[in-house]
DNA sequence: CGACTTTGACCCGCGC
DNA sequence: GCGCGGGTCAAAGTCG
């Protein structure tokens, strides 16, 4: 695969990659927060819908699965040799774009460190991490079984460093992102 | 040659 | 305890 650039912003390339709202129930069982969009409006540039001033259909769907509420495969800090340490629990943002590709340019530079297969899905799930030197960001890349058409991207903490690939808006978008963060 | 992907093996948590 | 599923590791392969 090359290191395709080109999936953000959405409008330069034809490819349509806006978020979309359908099942928010299936992020929602495996994530913190779920960024997603009311509806596919047709125009460009609006990522997830996340515009400054966000529309009634701009949903930004915060779950209340924060702070304890983590079920089952909540990510953990499980660096499989930290055993007596507490294992420290990262929030996590998940959000669907409606795209024709799996991995979204969001400007940082990731390294895939494995795929697996996933119950019920036939579409397998792809686990990125960022390479930037300490930067412990992961992320997980999933097509939806019932709508090809949609990549359902799981972020797992937050970068340390500044962008490198600065891409339109994303860079906005993270910004965003943070507000809604605990920390 | 460095950066990255692929892929099977391994580990761990959870439900039965 | 066992099996299953999710997540990670690491060696080998690929690519520019």
């Amino acid at each position: 695969m090359e290191n395709c650039q080109m999936f953000f912003p959405c409008s330069s390339t034809g490819k349509s990659v806006y978020p979309v709202m359908t099942t928010t129930d299936y992020i929602a069982n495996s994530s913190d927060h779920v960024f997603s969009h009311g509806d596919q409006s047709s125009s460009s540039g609006g990522f997830l819908g996340l515009k400054q001033n966000s529309g009634p259909n701009t949903d930004i769907v915060k779950n209340d699965s924060i702070n304890g509420a983590f079920h089952g495969s909540e990510s953990e800090e499980k660096s499989s040799k930290m055993k007596g340490e507490k294992k420290i629990k990262k929030p996590r943002f998940a959000f669907q774009t409606r795209s024709q590709v799996d991995i979204l340019d969001d400007g940082y530079r990731w390294r895939k460190y494995g795929q697996k297969a996933v119950k019920d899905n036939k579409f397998p799930r792809s686990y990125y991490r960022c390479t930037h030197e300490g930067c412990n960001v992961k992320k997980q890349v999933q097509r939806l079984t019932n709508d090809e058409g949609i990549v359902v991207t799981t972020y797992e903490g937050m970068h340390n460093h500044r962008i490198e690939k600065p891409t339109d808006n994303f860079e906005h978008i993270l910004n965003q992102l943070q507000i809604y963060t605990p920390f």
